[in-house]
DNA sequence: CGTAAAGGTCAATGCCCTTGACCTACTTTT
DNA sequence: AAAAGTAGGTCAAGGGCATTGACCTTTACG
């Protein structure tokens, strides 16, 4: 079945992700396989986090915790580009909820190392299956050339100016 | 340059885009490469789109009607999961800066026939090219059989159900 | 001790979205 | 023709989430 939007005529109702007859380009089929592939891996997890009435801040920060435990608040504002003001929210939300937890750095006691708590540890852990499942079940069920090829045009995609984006995953 | 996130130790200011050392998992680098993909694609088109003081719902407007052009307000809300209210000001931009007009629907003059203008199909065309472009470049440069392996993939990480999916691109 | 940094908090603001109510213009039903 | 319903627009109130600016405590360091 083919993967698009609608063209002029269909009903409303029908409209919702239908294909493109309007506009078959050469990669407007490709670019809308990409949205869709976007947000198939964020619902799962949206799903997740909804359960304990958390969002997409969140997880954010649970995900920079786990990959890197001990960051501090100064670095989560700055890797996230968030305010401190705008920043402590969400991680109050995780810490009172016994999600993550502080202590003061042995070296320098203003500041805190944040870490995920084994509970906040198990539920990134469900929040990242959730969004590499597809991934990981799509690059084996493809063969390992197919995934290098996919690799290959991901990273084309993503261009060689990888600095000059800015932080912002998952 | 493999592409990454960073590791615990590294110091905030270079923090920015590195390579997960703690968890290198199998497919984390692939989800990185798709974040960054993701984004890529983004900001070119913001870019284009700030430049005229536009933000991505004007985008998303611009892109319904240039596939589908007649559409009325009550199926751009539909399609966009927007109430009236909301909808109302993004498009009061494009009717007014001359980007889209509006015309009463000749069976039925309640309704308004919303169109790209002449220049909104240009600018509509320019954000599309911003998107499609890395694409187009990946695809071609990869080759026939890469590109049907990317898709592939991509089709399967889409999932099967895409009905079950929200509207909301680009 | 004085300065500076890390973190926290309060207030005001802006943006974008929501629901609810109410209005006009037009179409359809009775 | 009157009544009812639909498409669209607008006003008001409120929520969520970000911002800037100011001010505070605790801790570090010259």
């Amino acid at each position: 079945m083919p993967l698009t939007y609608f063209s002029h005529g269909t009903p409303a109702a029908e409209r919702v992700n239908m294909v493109d007859l309007i506009r078959p380009d050469g990669y407007d089929h490709d670019f809308a396989l990409f949205c869709a592939a976007h947000r198939r891996h964020n619902r799962d997890a949206d799903r997740i986090l909804a359960e304990y009435g958390l969002g997409r801040a969140h997880h954010r920060i649970l995900f920079f915790l786990a990959v890197s435990p001990g960051m501090s608040v100064g670095d989560l504002c700055r890797t996230l580009d968030l305010t401190k003001q705008a920043f402590n929210p969400p991680l109050r939300t995780l810490l009172t909820d016994g999600w993550a937890e502080a202590a003061p750095a042995p070296e320098d006691r203003r500041r805190k190392q944040l870490r995920p708590t084994p509970k906040g540890r198990e539920l990134e852990e469900r929040l990242r299956n959730a969004k590499l499942a597809p991934f990981a079940a799509a690059l084996d069920a493809a063969g390992p050339e197919a995934a290098a090829g996919w690799r290959a045009i991901m990273t084309s995609i993503a261009g060689t100016n990888l600095a000059t984006l800015p932080p912002t995953p998952p």
